[in-house]
DNA sequence: TATTGTTATACTCTATAACTATA
DNA sequence: TATAGTTATAGAGTATAACAATA
């Protein structure tokens, strides 16, 4: 291999590093700041948003394991934080019509308007956090992250 | 205000969202990937790695204050990563030449190879998770996360 | 046997606050 | 008094594994 070639591929290697700690750096600050503003405003935290979020899109309710797939965490997980919304009257379990293993978790009318609430001011801090760009950057960057995503999606995990 | 621009304005609110949903996957994919390589080919974790990163670009060692601001976590915090890296023989305390209050924390000689070798096999697996985009993308995304970074810092994070 | 959900437990990562030694 | 560091504690957030009920 030519000098040529190895200085391009290791600037290439730097140009990724440099990237990637610039693109943790922007999503991190964000997230922090989405946190801390639902912990503030709302007393709630971001798995339990995201539970109900999956829960207000469904109308007829989803399983434990429905749940647990679509939070990408365990099913211990999901009980817990299951227990804490019912607690607060925001979720209720019911009996699963066909199968008597199952628990289906719906919002409660009380569960959904506080989401529909929430969601409306979650929405208007993102719009705020990443008003750094324009509507066509944030179409440009859109389009470039699903390039992204399916290269994600494609790379395996290492084994053990 | 016209109906015209209420839904233009609905419509950028849903791009920021979609955006956002699309950059924290993205990101949170490659970070997990990353802290679970980190795990399995290196018995180590992000906030270790992180430190160890700190000290390798300072010659002379950081005191606990330094690496609790770079580190962006607490004095508490140090203290525990700072005891396990100890532990293993990858950095030690000194005493402080001139603050008899302050400790000064280096990687040890195997600590800096150590480091060495785990940060060129991170930077691989960092080119290889960024695949999804070429040179001249990458150069895109780095200069509009430049905007973005910009945008985040003059946020104030809200008051309570 | 396999699956659903719960419980118990543990580990990482973080913060706060009380404490000590020193400035 | 103020600062550097340590210790103790707590609370998210996550995982694994043993378990009971049901399929």
């Amino acid at each position: 291999m030519s000098a040529d070639i190895e200085s391009r591929v290791t600037a290439d290697d730097h140009q990724a590093l440099k990237l990637w700690l610039r693109l943790l750096a922007c999503t991190t600050r964000i997230e922090d700041q989405i946190r801390d503003r639902l912990r503030r405003e709302f007393g709630t935290t971001l798995p339990r948003f995201d539970m109900m979020a999956q829960l207000d899109r469904s109308q007829d309710g989803l399983t434990m394991r429905e749940l647990s797939e679509r939070l990408m965490v365990t099913g211990g997980n999901v009980t817990g934080i299951t227990d804490q919304l019912e607690a607060e009257g925001l979720v209720e379990r019911q009996a699963h019509p066909s199968d008597r293993r199952s628990i289906n978790v719906l919002l409660t009318p009380a569960g959904r308007r506080a989401f529909r609430k929430m969601a409306a001011t979650h929405e208007q801090w993102v719009v705020e956090l990443l008003a750094g760009w324009n509507a066509k950057e944030k179409t440009q960057v859109y389009e470039q992250l699903a390039q992204l995503k399916t290269h994600l999606m494609n790379t395996k995990s290492k084994e053990s």
